[in-house]
DNA sequence: CGTTCATCCTGAGAGC
DNA sequence: TGCTCTCAGGATGAAC
């Protein structure tokens, strides 16, 4: 579920809460967490056990926490924990006490004895795994995603030729993440109906202008969703603390079916689009002639 | 090569 | 109440 604004909001949970700590513990329920850790759950667990947690990092939607150097200060981590919420997953701050929460699917105890970190995913569509850290300090998971719109190695020029280049949906390059990284479907939708284009508007016939202007749309939507602690429709996303966000109140398209456009008054439509919905107002985001699907 | 589709899961809500 | 159906913040690999 979490796009950007969501997972920024765990990974600052996760800095104030476990960097520096010693992990004394690892408990996996099932195997399914670490499909994704190529040796094996086992392994995950006795790789992690007495490591020092780093700072989390995140790129687009992507979580990881490198594990701090044992030797020399100068050395950089060569592995860290990688996250990912997938669409329901959830890492929370818990007391050693507190009971198991219905989907929980991995405790972290540290030696200091204070709070746990737990994962938790309704879905599984998460997990977790170790990797080796490259020379810029990136994860093999990560390495294909691009750059999101806060990252300094993002670029705002070859985000535009990307989408330009491409003959398809606008709105599957927003979402594809080899492009730009950390947007879903709720803020895809928020972008192009503040850029006033359809999302089934074929990406290379819009002008560099345009598609710039979306790019940039992008950005401020992923910041005010930020600053406002990411959308919260139910207790399934919420900050490491169970604390949910409010941006759901300011969303202008997406789930606003039936409801008038905040520009136009019209009502907002609802589309069936790769599988899931767009949402669009009919009249600031008409419809292509040819729909590029 | 780039693009599209099916698939991994569980739960909530609608309609009958 | 209970059944069936649809839908949900995502990413991936295999097929075209």
């Amino acid at each position: 579920m979490p796009e950007l604004p969501e997972v920024e909001v765990v990974r600052r949970g996760l800095a104030a809460h476990v960097t520096g700590r010693t992990v004394s513990g690892v408990e996996l329920s099932g195997s399914r967490v670490a499909r994704r850790h190529v040796p094996g759950p086992e392994d995950l667990v006795a790789r992690l056990t007495g490591q020092v947690l780093g700072e989390a990092h995140r790129r687009g939607k992507y979580l990881w926490i490198p594990l701090a150097a044992p030797d020399a200060a100068d050395e950089l981590p060569a592995e860290g924990l990688v996250v990912h919420l997938g669409m329901s997953g959830q890492l929370l701050v818990r007391p050693p006490g507190a009971p198991d929460e219905r989907h929980l699917h991995a405790r972290f105890d540290f030696a200091d004895g204070g709070p746990q970190l737990r994962f938790v995913d309704q879905r599984t569509f998460g997990g977790l795994s170790l990797d080796r850290l490259d020379g810029r300090g990136i994860p093999a998971p990560v390495r294909h995603i691009a750059p999101d719109p806060f990252d300094p190695a993002y670029d705002r020029p070859t985000a535009v030729e990307r989408l330009k280049a491409r003959h398809s949906a606008v709105k599957r390059g927003l979402l594809d993440q080899r492009v730009v990284s950390g947007i879903g479907n709720i803020y895809a939708d928020e972008a192009l109906w503040r850029a006033g284009v359809h999302g089934e508007r074929d990406s290379s016939t819009l002008t560099r202008p345009v598609l710039g202007r979306l790019l940039d749309h992008v950005r401020d939507v992923l910041a005010a969703a930020l600053a406002a602690g990411g959308t919260s429709f139910d207790r399934l996303y919420v900050d490491v603390n169970g604390a949910s966000g409010y941006f759901s109140r300011s969303l202008a398209a997406y789930g606003q079916a039936g409801m008038p456009c905040r520009r136009c008054g019209t009502p907002i439509r609802r589309e069936a689009f790769m599988n899931r919905s767009s949402y669009s107002c009919p009249r600031c985001q008409p419809r292509p002639r040819r729909a590029a699907r």
